[in-house]
RNA sequence: GCCGGGAUGGCGGAACUGGCAGACGCAGCGGACUCAAAAUCCGCCGACCCUUGCGGUCAUGGGGGUUCGACCCCCCCUCCCGGCACCA
């Protein structure tokens, strides 16, 4: 009876012993720390697995869950394999839901932030994840946020940094601006349901825009990342190579540059169109109350199809202003049009129309009555007329003087040449990408170091006076404006320039900010001079292997690499990447949808780990699905997965005795030769897995296998007929292998076994080719490519061989009597096709 | 519209480089143990057909092709997911 009960596998009780043992030394869950960020371990070489940092909402998601099993898997795969890994974890903590918070229950945000990590940070503990805390980073605090203001300063001195009224992103639901990245649809990034506003705002831009080039250069270069993050950066940097050309204006001293990927259709240009707030737009209104009401007819329009998200589906309108371009090439004048279908902040804002040669223009064209012109006619000289618009590049110049009978590359070279030489235009390059607005009217983030003087204007706030606090005493309301502009003590300072009085800046920054560099500083988190001591951090970078979810592809990873170009350019770093390898891990589901509050479908963490055990949780979470997909939470399938370690721990515990003390290695003696060899099957497979395919459902599935060949077994171990130094090699080395992916069984069992040392502390196991080879394998025969039967051959055997073993088969001999073989296929260790006629 | 990724049993998913489709797990069914249940262990488990066999046929979204042989490669189509989009 006695021994019944030591044989069941309790998570309940094996769990917290080792979470106790491991919070009293960290080295026996992270290996090798690296105090401070001093690289330690010389001669190992070192390896950066990271996990995308949490916001410390107070609770776990499973996608939170399934992001750092994948990770702390490798991390211990690494060190097993004898890398120094730094494998760190840290806390998003600025942003909006603090303020929430603090508005709905009276909790200061701080207060509430911190509380919140310390909850999540109990959560990871108690899930096992072997992260170094000694160099943990949380952004709200003035240790980290004081080189956010540091480097505001640095990109401030090079220009990186200035400030501009404009047009931005406003979110009534936030009170705050938006960066673009962050508005989906025209909706707030945070309130699905809420729709993004103009409005006009002083702000505080990076001009991302400088390392446009540089970001979309450098994707070509990241091959250890999706190609699909890859492709959605490219798109969101959006380069368009073409041409500016400046058109005259009839009998007015303004000009109006166009923007053109078409140049060569410029003799077919019948009209010009301007966005409706192009400057020139508002001069001509300015004279004509008819047009100018027309115009805000037109900006009306354009306002609402860009906040409704369906900027594409707006109906063409335009109005004619009277007024008339000259193209510089012929003089020729055509009338400008004011339409609600060109943007100002796109290109110059203006657009030559050529109706033959462009879908849209010709849409316009046919509505209103504008005359179409064919310039460009088919490569073959004998082909048809072609159906108007006529859009494709592969044709020739025509009706276009001079530049007649020109192919399109050579066509553009030749208009952009003349353009250049008469001083009209010449090559351009517009981007997409526009710069990154980090003005936040929140009060929860990083104060801007900078100071409005009356005499001097803006003043930056010197080096030695960083950090600028933010202010803890202060009350958040619900009501508009920069709550910080409320704390006069932190309003009113004297200008570091004249003295005088001045106002401190009251915005903060895009939290986007905080992430943007956080990696680096976990490579000496603790430095109170500088962000991180250069030499650290290129020990470290890039990181090797950056892992989180897709939802970050645009955001998150083109600000960062971006933050990475400025400090290699500061001086800082020398890497021009921060990440080498990228993995975007899917979605976690359930019943169809993610989870969500709202849908009634999450599945708490914490009741997952209470009911199976942390071990069965994370191990399900790589079970369910390659780590790349989508993910169907399934409670059953945790109850399989505990069910299988049940298994693992009663055989191991069953024979443990037999495996104590005895050195582990194949026998000379005979026994256990089958599950030795499915043994070492298994250890390369899973190898390989994490070097590269990182398929570990499939890893864990190699382990069901193998513990189902051991158990076959039972009868054998039981009667004591296999050696013990196979039975300590075989249960040793499963243990090893679940090492990675259920941490707390492993230490449990590795004890059990008898080992004194941290199981991380082990290799990784060798597989041993030899020990992993077959004797003798199936192989398919079929005729005319149908299976008709499997023959059973030598595993080394030659061709012939298997050729006459295939056509000895009885059943293959039936099948064959009476026709002629016309052609024997044998692929060694594959198969047998017979063809028959 | 453009770009990227998918579609395999009742379900999640396997299949290395073109070579036995359905590993592993879940659910289900049958059995052992038990007074009984739970737990555990053993077996079955794609569909259809018949002459019920160590049988046959069909099956990886649909249609064609390449090949001795195709879930895998090529062409066309359908649907689903994600990104971009009057971008000049």
């Amino acid at each position: 009876m006695a021994e019944e009960k030591e044989l069941r596998y309790d998570p309940a009780v094996i769990e917290p012993k080792w979470q106790q043992r491991w919070a009293a030394d960290p080295a026996l869950y992270a290996a090798d720390p690296i105090d401070s960020g001093k690289p330690a371990a010389a001669g190992k070489p070192k390896y950066y697995v990271l996990e995308m940092l949490p916001y410390p909402s107070g609770q776990l998601h499973m996608g939170h869950v399934r992001n750092y099993s994948i990770g702390d898997a490798l991390a211990r795969h690494m060190w097993m394999r004898g890398y120094n890994v730094l494998h760190p974890m840290g806390w998003d903590a600025f942003g909006l839901p603090a303020e929430n918070a603090a508005i709905k229950n009276n909790t200061p945000p701080r207060l509430w932030t911190l509380s919140n990590i310390a909850a999540m940070k109990r959560q990871m503990l108690r899930i096992g994840f072997g992260y170094d805390w000694a160099t943990e980073v949380t952004t709200c605090l003035p240790d980290y946020y004081r080189w956010n203001q540091w480097f505001f300063l640095r990109m401030y001195e090079r220009g990186l940094v200035y400030r501009k009224k404009s047009k931005v992103n406003w979110c009534p639901e936030c009170c705050t601006v938006l960066a673009n990245e962050q508005v989906i649809d025209g909706h707030c990034w945070r309130h699905e349901d809420t729709l993004v506003e103009q409005r006009d705002l002083e702000q505080w831009f990076l001009r991302i825009t400088a390392y446009a080039e540089d970001l979309l250069d450098g994707l070509d270069k990241l091959d250890g990342w999706p190609e699909k993050v890859r492709t959605m950066q490219r798109n969101w940097i959006g380069k368009s190579e073409g041409a500016e050309v400046e058109f005259g204006v009839e009998n007015r001293s303004e000009t109006i540059r166009v923007f053109t990927t078409r140049i060569d259709t410029i003799f077919g240009a019948t009209s010009v169109q301007l966005a409706p707030e192009h400057p020139l737009v508002a001069t001509l209104a300015a004279a004509d109350s008819g047009l100018r009401k027309q115009v805000a007819e037109l900006l009306g329009e354009q306002k609402k199809a860009r906040e409704s998200g369906d900027v594409g589906e707006i109906e063409k309108h335009g109005v004619p202003t009277g007024h008339f371009a000259i193209n510089p090439y012929n003089g020729e004048l055509v009338p400008i049009w004011v339409a609600n279908y060109v943007l100002l902040d796109y290109g110059t804002g203006a657009i030559m129309s050529v109706p033959a040669h462009d879908d849209r223009d010709f849409e316009f064209a046919k509505k209103y009555a504008i005359p179409i012109r064919r310039v460009i006619a088919p490569a073959d000289p004998n082909a048809e007329e072609p159906e108007l618009p006529f859009t494709t590049k592969d044709g020739v110049v025509i009706n276009s003087g001079e530049f007649n009978g020109l192919p399109y590359q050579q066509a553009v070279k030749r208009f952009q040449e003349v353009a250049a030489r008469k001083g009209f235009g010449g090559p351009s390059i517009t981007f997409r990408l526009k710069d990154w607005g980090v003005s936040r009217q929140r009060y929860w983030g990083t104060p801007i170091p900078m100071i409005h003087c009356e005499r001097d204007g803006i003043v930056p706030v010197p080096d030695d006076q960083l950090p600028v606090i933010l202010p803890e005493q202060i009350e958040i309301t619900q009501q508009g404006g920069s709550p910080l502009g409320r704390v006069p003590e932190f309003v009113n300072v004297t200008c570091p320039k004249c003295g005088g009085p001045a106002l401190r800046e009251t915005d903060t920054m895009d939290t986007f900010v905080d992430s943007s560099w956080y990696f680096y500083r976990y490579t000496d988190a603790k430095n109170s001079t500088q962000p991180f001591e250069p030499a650290v951090a290129q020990h470290w970078f890039p990181i090797d292997q950056y892992i989180g979810g897709v939802e970050h592809a645009i955001l998150h990873l083109i600000y960062s690499r971006f933050w990475t170009k400025v400090m290699r350019d500061i001086g800082l770093i020398t890497n021009d990447e921060p990440v080498r390898r990228l993995f975007t891990q899917g979605m976690v589901i359930k019943d169809g949808h993610k989870m969500s509050k709202s849908k009634g479908n999450v599945v708490s963490p914490d009741d997952m780990v209470a009911r199976y055990g942390a071990d069965a949780t994370r191990m399900y979470a790589l079970f369910a699905a390659p780590p790349d997909r989508d993910l169907d939470w399934q409670e059953d399938g945790v109850a399989g997965v505990s069910r299988f370690l049940s298994r693992v721990y009663r055989i191991v515990m069953k024979y443990a005795a037999q495996a104590r003390g005895a050195q582990a290695g194949s026998s000379q003696t005979e026994g256990g030769e089958a599950q030795l060899r499915k043994l070492h099957q298994t250890i390369a497979k899973i190898t390989l897995d994490f070097e590269g395919r990182w398929h570990f459902n499939t890893c864990v599935a190699a382990i069901m296998e193998y513990v189902n060949e051991l158990q076959g077994a039972d009868a054998q171990l039981a009667a004591g007929e296999i050696p013990a130094p196979v039975v300590r090699e075989l249960l040793g080395t499963l243990v090893l292998l679940l090492a990675p992916f259920a941490p707390y069984m492993a230490a449990e069992l590795w004890e059990e076994l008898g080992e004194q040392g941290a199981v991380l502390r082990a290799p990784w196991p060798r597989s041993n080719p030899e020990l992993a080879k077959e004797t003798e394998i199936e192989i398919p025969v079929q005729i005319n490519g149908k299976l008709v039967s499997v023959i059973r051959v030598a595993a080394d055997a030659d061709s012939e061989t298997i050729q006459a073993a295939a056509l000895a088969d009885e059943k293959v001999k039936s099948r064959l009597a009476g026709r002629t073989v016309a052609k024997v296929i044998v692929v060694a260790r594959k198969t047998v096709n017979l063809v028959v006629r």
